[in-house]
RNA sequence: GGGCGCGUAGCUCAGUGGCAAGAGCGCUUGACUCACAUUCAAGAGGCCGCAGGUUCGAUACCUGCCGCGCCCA
C-alpha cells in the first residue's frame, strides 16, 4: 500500500524517497516471482484541502459561508477533479510501478462506507464517545486538532506573579506565578501541592481573584510542582489540559473565557472582545495598577502549535467525539511485543510502544465541511441520537422525520486509519482481502508512526482480527544541504520534478538511497545527484560499448559457460564477481539495507566490470585472438551486463529496460524477468586470487608510470623477476599486464642483472623493474622505496607481535591465525625483497 | 525531565569482534587513449569524539563523560 499522499499536494523529495524504497522492493519482489500487489492512492487531508478551496474562493471574494455547505463541497469536489491527479502523475514520472487500475481516495464509494461502518461499530461498543473535554483549538484553521497535531516549541515569555488576597478580609494573600494571566478570570482555584507546608494552612480557604472579584477555593493537588514559581498556581479548568484534569478532580466549575475565534468571552467580564494578546497587555496593566502583579520574570517554555498553519492552540473545553483508546490500544502492542508486526530498524518498536502506553482518548471531530460526516444524526422532536452506517429516514425511537446530521467531520487519518483493508472492498469479504491481508510490509517515514502506523494496526486488529501488515519499515526524512528539514518557510524545498526534469528519474532514485541507512535522516545535495548522473552516464556508456560490439553476436551461437575450459582467466573472474555482486545485493535486499545493495552494485559495475573486464577485452572484441576468443567474450560481456541490468532494475527501472531491450534478450520486459541467482559453478576464488595478483602487479607498474609522469601512449619497458611458481602465471597472462600497463613485460629469473637505473615495485615477493637509463633520481627512488618499507615493516611488525601472543595461538579461531600466518610469509618476503633494491641502489 | 539517534578523510556519509579502515565530492599530478573528459591513470589526506571496562584481539560490544540533533513530557 502505498501512504497516500494529500490529494492536493505535490510531490516534495520525502514522498519521492517513500515510494522510490516501495518501488525498489515491489519490483525485486515481482522479479523474484512473488504475486505482488501495489495499491495507490490519494488522501482527502481534510484541513489542507478546505484551506487550499478557501483561499481560492477568496480571491473571488467570497467566504464558504457565502456557497452553504453543500455548494462549497462541490467546489471542493471540482477541484480535486481538477488538480488531484497530479500527484499520480507525479509518481508516475518517478517510475512507480503502482497497479494503477486500483487507484484509490479515501473519501470514495467504498473508503466512506468502511468509515461509517467503523463508526457505527465503534459506537456501538462504546469505543466512540461524544463528550465536553478540553481539547486542542486552532483559531486560525477553525477546528479541533489532536494531541499529535500539536507542535510544541520552547518559546521565550514571561512568568507573572500574581497576589490573590485572601478572602477573609485580612491583610493575607497568595502569589501564584503563570504564564498566562489573560486566562485568569477563568480560574476557578487555586492549587498548591499537598505536602508543601508553606501554604498548608491556606489549603481549603478561599481567596478573592482579583479583576473578577470572585472567591475561589485553594486546594491541594499532587500535580502541583512546588518548585515552579511560587509554588501555588492558577486553575483554568477551560483552558489548560493539566488544570482541567485538576479541576474534575477537585469538582470545579469551568469558564470557558477564550472563544473559538480566540476572542474574550462575555464570561471574561470587561476583556470581552479582545484578542488574547490584547487581554494579556490589558490584564498585566490592571494588575499592575491594582499593586498585585508582585513581579515578572522572562521564562521560557513550550507553546502548542497547529502543525499545519503554526498558530499557537487554544486548548479549551467543548464538546466533540472520541475515540476510546485503552481497548484498542492493548491489542496493538501485543502484536508488536510478541513479533507479528516488525520494525526495521528495530529500535522504533520502543517509540511505538511508548506512546501506545501513554495514549489518551483519540478526538476525532473537527468543524470542517470537508472530510467524512459524522453518521450520527439527532431527532429534533425527541431528542434521541441515532448512529448508522446508511442515511435514516426517521427517529428510531419516534419516528419523526426531523432528523439533523451531526455538522462535524472526521480527522482525516480515520480514514487512513481503515486504508489496509478499506481499499480492497471491506466491510464486504472480497478476494482481495483474503489474498492480499495481511501485506507484507509497509513503508514510510519516521515522522508519520503514531498519525498513521499506530491507526491502521489497532484498527485493523479490531476489524480483521488480523496485523495489517508484517513488517514496518521506517526510514528517515529529507533534509537539505545545511541538515535543515525542509520546509515552505524556510523556501529550502527541492522539486523532485526538477531534479527528474535535470538529470532524470533514474538518477534521482539512486541519489535518495545510495549512503542512506534505515532510519537515518539524509541530506540532499545537488552534488550528490551530479554524481549519479555521472554513474547512470557511464552504465549507459558501458552498455553502448558492449552493444557496439554484440552487434554480430547471436544468442543460439553463445558459448557454455557451464565449459570452463573455454573461458579465460578475465572470463571467469568477471562471472564470479557477478555471482558474489547477486548474492550481496540479494542479501542486503533482504533485510531492507537498500542503500548498501546500491553501493555494491555501483562498485561492481564501475570498477570492476567498466575498469577491468570491458578493457581486458578490447582486444579478443577486435579479434586480434581469433573468432573463438572472441566469441566467449562476448558471450560473457552479454551474459554480466544483462544480468547485471536485472539486478539494476529496481533502482533504476528507466535505464535498465532501455538497455536490455537493445541487448539480444528473452522475454517482453526486464520488469517481468527473473531475479538472478548464485549460480555455484561459477564462483571462482582461485581465479579471484590470481587476477588479484595480476591487478597488483598492473597497479604498481601505473605506479611507476605515474612517478615518472610518462604519458599514457608511451610503451615502457619493464622486468619482472619472479621466483618459479610467479613466473609461470606470468608467462601465461603477461598480455594482461602489458595491455593494462602499457608496457612490454620481460620475465626474468632470480639472478638477473638487476639495472640500478630502474624504478621498481614488489609484488608479493615479485620484483618488477622500469629500468629508465639517465632519467631515474636515484635519491627520490631511495625515498620512495623507504617510505615502502616503513609502512610493510609497521604491518609486519604488528602481524608478528599478534603470532607471539600465545593467548591468540590458543584462542583465536585457527583460520584466523592461518590467515596472519600466511600474511607474515608474504609481507617478509616483500620486505626482503624491498631491502635488496634498496642495498642495490646504495653501493 | 524521559527516550532515541549521531560524532570515522577538508565536506557528506558507508562499514566491520581479526582489513594495510572505505566511497562520493573536494584537493594535487598527468592524459582529449577509437564506450564514456559527465572520462581515464596516479597520489596526498584518518590517535574511527574522550575515558574506563569486556576480550587473545575493540573503530565496532558494555559503562561513564563531552558535543550535536530529533522525539516525547
Amino acid at each position: 500500500m502505498i501512504p497516500p499522499p494529500n490529494v492536493t499536494g505535490s510531490l516534495h523529495l520525502g514522498h519521492a524517497l517513500d515510494n522510490t524504497i516501495q518501488d525498489v522492493l515491489i519490483r525485486w519482489r515481482r522479479m523474484q516471482g512473488f504475486n505482488t500487489l501495489w495499491m495507490p492512492g490519494t488522501d482527502h487531508a481534510g484541513i489542507a484541502t478546505q484551506a487550499r478551496v478557501e483561499e481560492h474562493l477568496g480571491k473571488e471574494g467570497l467566504g464558504k459561508h457565502d456557497l452553504g455547505r453543500e455548494k462549497f463541497l462541490e467546489r471542493v469536489w471540482a477541484w480535486k477533479k481538477e488538480y488531484g491527479g497530479e500527484i499520480i502523475n507525479q509518481l508516475k514520472r518517478l517510475g512507480a510501478s503502482c497497479d494503477w487500475e486500483r487507484e484509490r481516495f479515501t473519501m470514495d464509494e467504498g473508503c466512506s462506507r468502511a468509515v461509517r461502518e467503523v463508526f457505527r461499530c465503534l459506537y456501538e461498543k462504546g469505543l466512540i464517545y461524544k463528550g465536553s473535554y478540553i481539547i486542542n483549538w486552532c483559531p486560525k484553521c477553525h477546528t479541533t486538532i489532536s494531541d499529535i497535531e500539536v507542535e510544541h516549541e520552547d518559546e521565550d515569555s514571561k512568568l507573572y506573579y500574581v497576589n490573590y488576597p485572601a478572602a477573609d478580609g485580612g491583610t493575607g494573600f497568595i502569589t501564584v506565578a503563570t504564564t498566562r494571566p489573560e486566562t485568569m478570570m477563568g480560574d476557578t482555584g487555586v492549587a498548591v501541592h499537598p505536602e508543601d507546608t508553606r501554604y498548608s494552612e491556606l489549603v481549603g480557604k478561599k481567596v478573592i481573584l482579583p479583576l473578577m472579584n470572585r472567591e475561589i477555593p485553594v486546594v491541594a493537588d499532587e500535580a502541583v510542582d512546588p518548585a515552579f514559581g511560587t509554588g501555588a498556581v492558577k486553575i483554568t479548568p477551560a483552558h489548560d489540559p493539566a488544570d482541567f484534569e485538576m479541576g474534575l478532580r477537585h469538582k470545579l466549575p469551568q469558564l470557558v473565557v477564550i472563544g473559538k475565534d480566540g476572542v474574550l468571552t462575555p464570561e471574561a467580564g470587561k476583556y470581552e472582545g479582545m484578542t488574547r494578546e490584547e487581554a494579556r497587555r490589558q490584564v498585566v496593566q490592571d494588575l499592575s495598577d491594582l499593586g498585585l502583579l508582585q513581579k515578572v520574570e522572562d521564562y521560557s517554555h513550550a507553546v502548542g502549535h497547529c502543525y499545519r498553519c503554526h498558530t499557537s492552540i487554544e486548548p479549551l473545553v467543548s464538546e466533540q467525539w472520541f475515540v476510546r483508546m485503552k481497548p484498542l490500544a492493548e491489542p496493538a502492542m501485543q502484536a508488536v511485543r510478541d513479533g507479528r508486526i516488525r520494525f526495521v530498524p528495530e529500535r522504533f518498536t520502543k517509540i511505538y510502544l511508548n506512546w501506545l502506553e501513554n495514549i489518551r482518548d483519540w478526538c476525532i471531530s473537527r468543524q470542517l465541511w470537508w472530510g467524512h460526516r459524522i453518521p450520527v444524526w439527532y431527532c429534533q422532536e425527541c431528542g434521541e441520537v441515532i448512529c448508522t452506517s446508511d442515511d435514516p429516514q426517521e427517529c428510531t425511537k419516534c419516528g419523526s422525520a426531523k432528523l439533523e446530521q451531526d455538522p462535524d467531520v472526521l480527522d482525516t487519518w480515520f480514514s487512513s486509519a481503515l486504508w489496509p483493508f478499506s481499499t480492497m472492498g471491506w466491510p464486504e469479504k472480497t478476494e482481495e482481502l483474503d489474498f492480499y491481508y495481511p501485506t507484507s510490509v509497509l513503508v514510510t517515514g519516521r515522522d508519520i508512526i503514531f498519525f498513521w502506523v499506530a491507526r491502521m494496526i489497532f484498527m485493523g486488529l479490531e476489524f480483521m482480527q488480523e496485523v495489517p501488515f508484517r513488517d514496518v519499515f521506517i526510514h528517515g526524512l529529507i533534509l537539505d544541504a545545511k541538515g535543515r528539514k525542509m520546509s515552505k518557510s524556510l523556501r529550502n524545498g527541492i522539486d523532485p520534478l526538477e531534479v527528474i526534469d535535470k538529470y532524470g528519474a533514474d538518477t534521482l532514485r539512486y541519489t535518495l538511497l545510495t549512503g542512506n541507512t534505515p532510519g537515518n535522516d539524509l541530506r540532499f545535495y545537488w552534488e550528490k545527484v551530479e554524481s549519479t548522473r555521472n554513474f547512470a552516464n557511464k552504465v549507459w556508456n558501458a552498455s553502448r560499448f558492449a552493444m557496439m560490439n554484440l552487434e554480430d553476436f547471436r544468442q543460439q551461437d553463445a558459448v557454455d559457460l557451464d565449459d570452463r575450459e573455454q573461458l579465460e582467466l578475465g572470463d571467469r573472474w568477471i562471472l564470479s564477481r557477478l555471482n558474489n555482486t547477486v548474492e550481496a545485493v540479494t542479501a542486503n535486499l533482504d533485510v531492507y539495507e537498500l542503500g548498501e545493495a546500491a553501493r555494491i552494485l555501483y562498485e561492481f559495475i564501475w570498477n570492476e566490470l567498466c575498469d577491468w573486464y570491458i578493457e581486458l577485452i578490447k582486444p579478443r572484441l577486435y579479434e586480434k585472438e581469433g573468432p573463438e576468443s572472441k566469441l566467449t567474450a562476448q558471450t560473457v560481456l552479454h551474459h554480466v551486463l544483462i544480468h547485471t541490468m536485472e539486478l539494476l532494475h529496481p533502482f533504476m527501472p528507466f535505464l535498465s529496460e532501455e538497455i536490455w531491450q537493445y541487448l539480444p534478450h528473452r522475454g517482453e520486459s526486464i520488469m517481468i524477468t527473473s531475479w538472478p541467482r548464485v549460480d555455484a559453478e561459477q564462483v571462482d576464488q582461485e581465479s579471484e586470487a590470481l587476477m588479484e595478483f595480476l591487478m597488483e602487479a598492473i597497479h604498481g607498474i601505473r605506479n611507476m608510470r605515474g612517478e615518472m609522469k610518462i604519458h599514457p601512449g608511451k610503451t615502457v619497458r619493464c622486468v619482472a623477476v619472479a621466483a618459479a611458481e610467479e613466473s609461470k602465471l606470468l608467462h601465461k597472462y603477461s598480455s594482461y599486464i602489458e595491455l593494462l600497463a602499457n608496457c612490454e613485460l620481460e620475465i626474468a629469473r632470480p639472478g638477473y642483472p638487476k639495472p640500478k637505473q630502474a624504478l621498481s615495485a614488489v609484488v608479493r615477493g615479485t620484483e618488477i623493474y622500469m629500468p629508465l637509463a639517465g632519467l631515474v633520481d636515484l635519491d627520490k627512488e631511495l625515498a620512495r622505496l623507504q617510505k615502502e618499507e616503513r609502512t610493510i615493516d609497521g604491518v609486519l611488525k604488528r602481524v608478528q607481535k599478534k603470532l607471539a601472543n600465545e593467548q591468540f595461538l590458543a584462542k583465536a579461531p585457527p583460520e584466523v591465525v592461518e590467515k596472519e600466518r600466511e600474511k607474515e610469509v608474504e609481507l617478509e618476503r616483500t620486505k626482503e625483497a624491498i631491502q635488496r633494491r634498496l642495498a642495490a641502489l646504495k653501493s
